[in-house]
RNA sequence: GGAGAGGUGUCAGAGUGGCCGAACGAGCACGCUUGGAAAGCGUGUGUACAGCAAUGUACCGAGGGUUCGAAUCCCUCCCUCUCCGCCA
């Protein structure tokens, strides 16, 4: 959420900032013209139902004490059930205008940093730069790749949940665990994460605290029934473990690894990514959360950007770094680093890891502060990046580590976590048949 | 899912219509005291919004209602705990 303080003095300069994002973002009747309309109205409306309130407090206060005098109390009793009618009326108007300010507020993106390059698409993202030696002999699609081998089963995951699912088998699935176990260990121990293992199930005041809520519901995985959502990405329920909350200079910086399951509709995203494992309803991730010190987010973001590259250069795979540009931001960030990865089979580089910084937007949202130096509270800062998406990795290994003779080799560091296993193999066996 | 109890400030815990933004205590901060510490004494100690400020208003799980006036009475919802049932 952005700062409603800031918006009243310096409303021009963020619409300025904010247009970056592309015009409609602050244009004709948008959330941020909504909101900037009714700042005042809603003003307006509170100053006038607190003055008559204390109207009202100062008569109670005298009746009150002439009745417990046993004084006749009625010429000030004359007129105040008028009087109450009306602070009802008004406070009545000042709440439905601030709720409808702060649901305007909840629908403006983040203010994208000046260090974010001005673009209009994707194309206009800047590649900051890469790393390793991409492959360019040619190598078949990973799903290709995985079939052959028998760890990897589309029909399977399409039988049991629809499309945009798969199923992992044998040395696959290992391959999965292995993955998760290896960053999750890396960002634990070496990296000074607190790991954390958390539901995968949110309400909507968690979601609605990391910005995932009120505008993107159509994304979400609602729950019938209830009022909650499967998680989209640990961000959400990581972060809002401090929601609410005031907390202590020093317990900053404050930083989580965590492995969840996510859950995407893709409503968005038809006909893209069809096959293959690349965009899944449901994917496994580990995350990395920093809360920092409202000043210290950029330098937090670069430090965990260098978390997120640490795994993919201990797999050898090769990547290139991106800075996204305005108009490619998500919602609530403030500036975005993704890593791509190198896909030989689609001799292009895709998004592995993206790690934003958020500013104290999701800190307004959430409601996590700490104390200032004077004591008063001030938004959190906080940043986030994949580090990294294990399905992703999966697909990125198998295309990368495959060999002409169908087998894929397994990365030196996950050996270990694979019991030893140097490569995993074709296998002929036949699957059953389908009736 | 059934029955019961309960949700008050950092914690503990009073408060059943006005003198309650809220007792007492603990904690914490500062000061005094001390060779130093403990004890003791004193002072202070929530958040949000509006305002240059003085200050004002709101907040006792959330939302409604009754009343001139609600932490306190009524309604709805949420959550926690205990017991029973079911269950990985």
């Amino acid at each position: 959420m952005i700062d409603r303080k800031q918006l009243r003095l310096h409303g021009d300069a963020m619409a300025l900032a904010l247009a970056k994002r592309g015009s409609a973002v602050v244009g004709e009747g948008s959330a941020w013209q909504q909101a900037c309309h009714l700042d005042a109205k809603q003003r307006e409306l509170k100053t006038e139902a607190e003055n008559l309130q204390a109207e009202r407090k100062k008569v109670s206060k005298i009746i009150g004490q002439k009745k417990a005098q046993g004084e006749d109390a009625s010429a000030e009793l004359a007129g105040m059930g008028a009087v109450s009618q009306r602070v009802k009326t008004l406070d009545a108007e000042a709440k439905e205008a601030e709720a409808v300010f702060v649901q305007s507020l909840l629908e403006i993106p983040n203010i994208p940093h000046e260090s974010v390059p001005e673009g209009s698409s994707e194309a206009d993202n800047v590649e900051l730069r890469c790393w390793g030696e991409p492959r360019l002999d040619k190598v078949p699609d990973h799903w290709g790749i995985g079939e052959k081998l028998g760890i990897l089963d589309f029909d399977a995951g399409v039988k049991l949940a629809g499309s945009r699912f798969s199923v992992l088998r044998g040395a696959g699935a290992r391959l999965e665990r292995a993955l998760m176990q290896f960053m999750l260990d890396t960002h634990a121990d070496k990296h000074g994460y607190e790991e954390v293992w958390v539901p995968a199930i949110a309400n909507r005041k968690t979601m609605t605290g990391t910005g995932q809520l009120p505008k993107f519901e159509d994304d979400l995985y609602k729950l019938e029934g209830e009022d909650a959502f499967l998680i989209p990405t640990a961000e959400v329920p990581v972060t809002n473990l401090y929601q609410n909350m005031i907390l202590n200079a020093q317990q900053l910086p404050i930083k989580h690894c965590a492995y969840t399951p996510c859950f995407r509709r893709e409503a968005g995203s038809a006909g893209r990514d069809t096959r293959g494992m690349i965009r899944q309803h449901q994917f496994d991730k580990v995350e990395l959360v920093q809360l920092v010190h409202a000043e210290d987010a950029l330098l937090a973001l670069d430090e965990l950007l260098s978390h997120a590259v640490a795994i993919l250069e201990a797999l050898q795979l090769p990547y290139r770094l991106v800075n996204l540009c305005a108009a490619d931001l998500g919602f609530s960030a403030q500036k975005t680093f993704d890593l791509e990865v190198w896909l030989p089979s689609q001799n292009t580089y895709r998004e592995i890891s993206s790690c934003s910084s958020f500013g104290q937007f999701q800190g307004l949202r959430a409601g996590i502060r700490v104390r200032d130096a004077q004591g008063k509270p001030q938004a959190v800062a906080t940043v986030n990046g994949s580090g990294l998406a294990i399905g992703r990795t999966l697909v990125a290994i198998l295309e990368n580590y495959w060999q002409s003779d169908g087998s894929v080799l397994i990365p030196d560091v996950l050996q270990p976590y694979m019991g030893g296993l140097t490569q995993i193999e074709v296998k002929n066996d036949k699957k059953g048949e389908e009736t």
